[in-house]
DNA sequence: ACTGGTCTTGACGCTTTCTTAACGGCCCTG
DNA sequence: CAGGGCCGTTAAGAAAGCGTCAAGACCAGT
């Protein structure tokens, strides 16, 4: 059974929501603001987020960046503000999906439908620790340890290393990275990756200047070798 | 760099896309109905697909079912109706998102990052490993693996053999070659390829001058054979 | 307002990669 | 068999990219 996280102020909205989810087979969760919202999703795990903006306490950005530093449950926003640059600024959030009220209840099913069958093939999820060397990554806790010792890492240096070794193995372009971790808009600073790099390689390598894990790949980008 | 395909029929509009696309750094691949639309994804494998459902000879809902039969890529449906029930149908058959004419470009493009970003955060990747005598291509993890070895690619000598593999066994020209690779002003620098097949053959080839995968076909290009 | 931590920005030397040139071999054509 | 394409090989200078250090900007909590 899918589970269905709906948060919106609107009582009547959110009613008419359960009542129109739980007719399709849904379990429906709810919550009235941004704060309750992070709590149910923390506690729950839906398996999917629909996300209405306007709400009370919080910015919806906030709540979404809140969501997306654990979890990748895919969200589906609302919102009676057709401005794009509020679109803009959810998806790029981490938003999934942005749906303009008033909207159609079969539309938004069916939008629903969609992201619960993209998350389905995803088996992302259930890869706690990442073992690297003398590094145990815990990509749950948001937390390293070398030698058993835990290293602090700031914001910018975990996401980069969080990006890196969910794909370990493989290469991330210069532009994935400055594109998920920093936005979209600073695809060009490259500079940034060198200082954090270098960054990271001070923290976690055994030889910050012959890295065994984080490897540059001249031109294209940077690698997490295991 | 991230490769898009559009489809539409509508020169202007496929026209004002492209541009702006290539703008934000996009390599663009355009094609003006469906048939040719599935043609070019098989071929050329974008990383996502932006699709108009007014096609003029297929329905686009068989456009997508026809992406979906073999292949994940994310799929941004374009359509001038509102109609919900178009939308529905356009998701239910694999669609990753509906976006109704007339519409902003900042919201598409955010809607195309959202719809990459998935996308690469998704390990499905479905890019297999190819294999060639002593060769292993990992065309994810762009990398290549010689007798288990691997074998260090700067960045254009992994743009000509990605290109040759993806069509492997097939006849690759020299224009196809210079104009991915190095871009469409280099279409007469037939030399570069000549001194990059020669340093590929000599990373790759057991023999370098009695190649066994990187064969020339004098006067008309390159062809990958495994 | 101060402090400590974090992020941005600039400067510099070094390494890798790209571009370009020069030369020799092969093959087809006249 | 001479000549002109076309191709392969090598090498060196130019250009781009990288690592490092450090100073200033920014921000949140005290």
């Amino acid at each position: 059974m899918t589970r269905v996280l709906v948060v919106d102020d609107d009582p009547q909205l959110l009613r008419a929501l359960k009542i129109n989810l739980a007719a399709r087979g849904y379990t429906v969760l709810t919550a009235l603001d941004g704060t309750r919202a992070l709590h149910v999703a923390a506690h729950q795990h839906p398996d999917v987020i629909v996300l209405d903006l306007g709400l009370p306490d919080l910015d919806g950005t906030d709540v979404i960046t809140g969501l997306r530093g654990w979890s990748t449950i895919p969200i589906i926003v609302l919102s009676a503000r057709t401005d794009s640059g509020d679109k803009v600024e959810a998806l790029d959030a981490g938003a999934d999906d942005y749906v303009t009220k008033p909207f159609g209840m079969d539309e938004l099913l069916a939008r629903l439908r969609a992201a619960v069958r993209r998350a389905s093939t995803d088996p992302t999820g259930n890869e706690p620790v990442v073992h690297a060397g003398a590094l145990d990554i815990d990509l749950a806790a948001k937390q390293v340890a070398r030698d058993g010792e835990v290293v602090h890492l700031t914001p910018t240096e975990w996401g980069i290393l969080e990006l890196l070794v969910r794909h370990q193995g493989r290469l991330v372009s210069q532009r994935q990275l400055l594109t998920e971790v920093w936005g979209p808009r600073y695809q060009t600073e490259t500079h940034y990756l060198r200082v954090y790099l270098a960054q990271l390689r001070r923290k976690l390598e055994p030889d910050a200047s012959h890295p065994r894990h984080l490897i540059t790949e001249p031109g294209m980008g940077y690698r997490f070798k295991p």
